[in-house]
RNA sequence: GGGGGUGUGGUGUAGUGGCCUAACACGCUGCCCUGUCAAGGCAGAGACCGCGGGUUCAAAUCCCGUCAUCCCCGCCA
């Protein structure tokens, strides 16, 4: 017999269905038991009459599959119920589940540490699975949209031999009988691959951090949607970029994910044509002016929460690009402005206080490229793999990376990343 | 790396020197119940109060150490 979901049963009034699920939650009424049975698709009543044999076994999360009529019933959740002809338990928890599930999350009471550490019981909970139905399309999003502008997916080695920034925040990894690291980040790779003759490139991958940070926004292990093109004329074609892509996304997320949105009040923002911008000098200008708030190096969390408050109120926009970062806050391959030297053409997005995009104009030559790892005092011995594409013939270039589940959490007003991340990875936590 | 907080049954909390033989809600076990939907009723099991040491006639409660964990900041997406 074919499989129907629950959220089909409504439509298969006075029909025989075949349902396989969990037990969501078990109310047995004297002869009677109600039992509510979860699938992929969402949640649907049954019940079982005079079935006491049966209903003794059932317990919460158990998985079950059974055989029933649909049947309208103005008591029943949504009008009607599944009246149960056969039932098969497939498989029985043996003990007492840790967590409970089977309620709105706000009546959970558990804290996100224990929902973490029975990660799997946790993600059952339809509320909890919404999060990462609304991720699973921003990516979706992510990758339809670039993809119709001609950018193609790659996949860049989470192994390398040496980080981006110079070596600090790397993982170590035993590789042989050398030291390795996991990547922090696929920068210099989508930059070969742009020289390489793709011209633009995308990737959805993990990328590592080994800051000791124990925050509700840093996560060790995150997915980072990373995009990279060539031929650009200067970072504005970037903040364009990113303006129509974030369009596209969210346009998706509205489409498809009307139910879980309302789960969170979630309320998705209308990206404009131009997504303001101001420059971090200006930033800095108006947390003084405004705000009364020094901010003389980059911009702290508080600050990044005011400057979206400035532009919601003064602009109406949830999304403000900082644009004209310093130099010696930037790394070695960052453009540095024309009109300034010491400033570089690279920008940050920031949404509802939250910085969820760094992106920026890469130097194409190599003679400067060379002289700007210097400055760092680095060996461009060290990077020769990375510099050798631009000694070939370089295009101008960029790029920006996104947070998947930074974006995720500040989409869907979560107080923490970590509930955007299937099996988070912070300071502490390794396991599940 | 710096700062602050918290550790009490499975979960979430109350109790901050003696009335604690540790309370409440949910969960769990058993019984009852033919319209439940955060079901209800009755009965019951389950915690030596993170761990080690100390102060005291008396410690879940105060002190020291230790471990765990959460939050904020630095840094970042």
């Amino acid at each position: 017999m074919i499989r129907t979901l629950a959220i089909e049963v409504p439509h298969k009034l006075n029909e025989k269905v075949f349902l396989q699920g969990w037990v969501y939650n078990l109310r047995p009424i004297g002869k009677l038991c109600f039992l509510v049975l979860r699938d992929r698709s969402g949640t649907v009543q049954a019940v079982l009459y005079d079935r006491a044999d049966l209903a003794q076994q059932l317990r919460e999360e158990s998985v079950i599959e059974l055989v029933g009529y649909v049947r309208r019933d103005e008591r029943a959740p949504n009008g009607c119920e599944v009246l149960i002809s056969d039932l098969k338990i497939l498989s029985t928890p043996p003990e007492a589940l840790p967590i409970q599930i089977n309620r709105p999350r706000a009546a959970l009471n558990t804290r996100l540490e224990t929902l973490l550490e029975h990660r799997v019981l946790g993600l059952r909970h339809p509320e909890i699975g919404a999060i990462f139905r609304v991720q699973a399309e921003l990516v979706h999003g992510f990758r339809e949209f670039l993809t119709h502008e001609g950018f193609l997916e790659v996949h860049t080695p989470k192994i390398v031999a040496s980080g981006t920034e110079g070596g600090t925040e790397l993982f170590p990894v035993q590789y042989f009988d050398r030291t390795a690291y996991l990547a922090q980040s696929p920068q210099f790779y989508k930059q070969m691959l742009v020289g390489a003759g793709f011209e633009r490139v995308f990737e959805v991958g993990p990328v590592y951090r080994a800051e000791p940070h124990s925050t509700t926004r840093h996560l060790n292990e995150y997915i980072s949607l990373d995009i990279e093109m060539g031929f650009i004329e200067s970072e504005q074609d970037l903040l364009a970029l990113e303006a129509r892509l974030l369009r596209h996304i969210f346009a998706r997320v509205r489409e498809r994910c009307a139910r879980e949105l309302a789960i969170y009040s979630a309320t998705v923002p209308d990206v404009p044509d131009k997504i303001p911008q101001i420059t971090l000098a200006e930033a800095q200008e108006i947390l003084q002016e405004r705000f009364n708030k020094q901010n003389a190096g980059d911009l702290d969390p508080e600050s990044e929460r005011l400057l979206c408050r400035y532009a919601q109120e003064e602009l109406g926009c949830e999304l403000l690009f900082v644009t004209h970062y310093p130099r010696e806050k930037r790394p070695m391959y960052a453009m540095p402005d024309p009109e300034d030297p010491t400033l570089t053409r690279s920008f940050d997005l920031l949404y509802k206080g939250l910085e969820i995009t760094t992106g920026g104009q890469r130097i194409h030559r190599y003679e400067m490229l060379v002289e700007s790892i210097r400055g760092r005092g680095l060996d461009p011995k060290n990077f020769e793999f990375y510099l050798e594409v631009f000694k070939c013939g370089m295009p101008p270039h960029g790029g920006f990376a996104i947070g998947a589940e930074r974006l995720t959490m500040q989409l869907l007003n979560l107080a923490n990343v970590r509930e955007a991340s299937f099996f988070p990875r912070d300071r502490t936590r390794l396991t599940p």
